[in-house]
RNA sequence: GGCGAGUUCGUCUAGAGGCCUAGGACGUCAGGUUUUCAUCCUGAAGAUCAGGAGUUCGAAUCUCCUACUCGCUACCA
């Protein structure tokens, strides 16, 4: 049987990069095996809900070049794929569990509990709503079967909590950790259905994995602690439990923490695919495509954070990914993310395209400069500077030159590089080079080699002092290849500029 | 506090009892290339495999204990 897998956000706000990197195994996982990816969206709590956050999922997967075979937005057989429009189906399978004797109806307020809670931290304990304190509260356990009935039909508010057998060892196998034991003396009756009409993530998520014949499922390690009660409640329904693999967590760069949304904002890189403007605080995050990176960078990162491919190989295409992928090639630790190292995998991704991919992106950078552009010529630019881009938006830092003259020069180069009868010597040059007509490098270049050796001149400073009368500073690509994508009639004006400038 | 998981160079990792004088990559440093900066190339430093005790002829790899880190401990997911 071809597995079938899910990725089950929530939509309280933009999707964290730590997700996508989960719903990138389960994307690997499937497509290795000839498998299919489904998206469900898991919106049980109506008090977290966040407008635009399940448009944004799917635009981010959609940049990523993540493709789901099924579920919200996409359609298919098991659906509807968002729980909260799947809310009628729970609450039979919630009674079928009361009536099976693996779960109860409990009125305890919200404020009892809070109250147990605290007198129990007084006593320097903590309360859990388990079997050895369950017939102490108010639930269909501890009340007369007519209590429990009266209650139920005039509309009193109650959950559903799970019942744990006493004293049972529960045996999670997780793919990549191997056997987990725990024994159910030590788990809590967890809510299954709540008051307000809504299956908690725990039933929802059993009943849903269960009717789309999800037979893999691949998920953050925070859910390691409830597997025990999932494959209670697989049992409980006497349903076959699918196989689950635990991802290790993606911590943030310094510390040991989980990486959260503030790390991005304090050590400055994006802890989001998109960019993400939170409709009630206002606030801004930023997201790996507005900061320059290419998707393709952010796959092959990502997939190495917590997965090798058994060799020495970085640098995988998604295609690559998916041939190499597999399971027990996860690691349990957890992963530190590395700037460098993303900052690393962009840079040699930009390398990788050629100028007609890049085109669109420099485009636009232009355009908001208020440059008009011309394809060719940007072309020819990126050419020149392509290998000084880690991000895209280096573009601009790396090449504004070729597009705008130098109004001030770099006193430090200058200092350096411009002496006494400099600009003389750069009207010399430059009116060599407007000989050269069309413009001629390997010429252009002998001619000023000549003129450099013949006056026994300083290689270093002429060269220098054209190159600063240029870009504005001792730095950029080759000389004599710039000058051949600027024009030699530009740089009579950029020279004539300089020495105006400098020796005024 | 309870429970669970984890622990190999600064970071990501290779490693399934002898191939380990612990390999690779990022980063760092040093050289080289270059008229400059960057790229690129070469090289180096960098891990007593968390600590301890066992098992074994032999352990980073197996067992136990300890420590530390993280996760969970809601009518959140």
């Amino acid at each position: 049987m071809n597995p079938r897998v899910r990725f089950a956000p929530s939509p309280t706000g933009p999707l964290h990069i730590g997700g996508v990197r989960t719903a990138l195994y389960n994307y690997l996982f499937a497509k290795k095996n000839n498998g299919t990816l489904l998206l469900r969206i898991e919106d049980t709590d109506q008090t977290r809900f966040v407008p635009g956050a399940e448009e944004y999922i799917v635009e981010a997967f959609k940049w990523l070049g993540i493709e789901f075979d099924e579920g919200v937005g996409i359609g298919g057989e098991y659906g509807p794929y968002k729980q909260s429009e799947r809310k009628a189906m729970y609450k039979p399978y919630a009674e079928q569990l009361v009536n099976d004797g693996w779960a109860y109806y409990a009125f305890d307020t919200p404020e009892a509990l809070d109250a147990k809670r605290k007198e129990a931290e007084a006593n320097k304990k903590t309360f859990q709503y388990d079997a050895t304190t369950r017939m102490d509260m108010v639930n269909s356990l501890t009340l007369p079967a007519d209590e429990v009935t009266r209650r139920l039909e005039s509309g009193e508010p109650y959950v559903v909590r799970f019942k744990y057998p006493a004293n049972l060892d529960i045996h999670v196998f997780d793919l990549v950790r191997g056997e987990v034991v725990i024994n159910s003396n030590l788990l809590d009756d967890k809510v299954l259905y709540k008051s307000d009409g809504m299956p908690t993530y725990h039933l929802a998520n059993i009943v849903d994995d269960h009717t789309m014949k999800i037979t893999h499922v691949i998920r953050g390690e925070e859910w390691l602690p409830s597997a025990p009660l999932h494959v209670m409640l697989y049992k409980a329904f006497g349903w076959e439990a699918p196989q689950f693999a635990h991802l290790p967590l993606l911590l943030k760069p310094d510390g040991n923490g989980k990486l959260s949304k503030r790390d991005g904002d304090r050590l400055g890189f994006p802890v989001f695919p998109l960019q993400w403007h939170d409709p009630k605080s206002g606030e801004t995050s930023s997201g790996y495509r507005e900061s320059g990176y290419l998707p393709e960078a952010v796959i092959n990162m990502l997939a190495l954070l917590g997965w090798n491919p058994g060799n020495d190989q970085e640098m995988m295409s998604m295609d690559e990914l998916i041939q190499y992928f597999s399971i027990d090639k996860i690691s349990k630790a957890g992963a530190k993310f590395s700037l460098d190292k993303a900052k690393w995998f962009n840079h040699e991704y930009i390398q990788l395209k050629s100028a007609d991919d890049m085109y669109p992106y420099f485009e636009k950078i232009l355009k908001e400069k208020g440059i008009e552009c011309n394809k060719n010529y940007v072309n020819s630019v990126y050419e020149l500077i392509k290998d000084r881009l880690n991000f895209i938006g280096d573009f601009w830092e790396q090449a504004n030159y070729f597009f705008v003259a130098p109004t001030e020069y770099d006193p430090q180069a200058l200092k350096k590089r411009w002496k006494e009868g400099t600009g003389d010597k750069l009207r010399v040059i430059d009116s060599m080079l407007q000989e050269f007509k069309p413009y001629d490098k390997e010429k252009a270049h002998d001619a000023v080699m000549k003129y450099i050796q013949d006056n026994e001149l300083n290689m270093g400073q002429v060269l220098n002092s054209l190159r600063i009368a240029i870009v504005g500073t001792a730095r950029g690509p080759e000389l004599f290849t710039m000058i051949n994508v600027i024009g030699v009639e530009e740089v009579h004006k950029r020279v004539e500029r300089a020495i105006a400038t400098v020796e005024a």
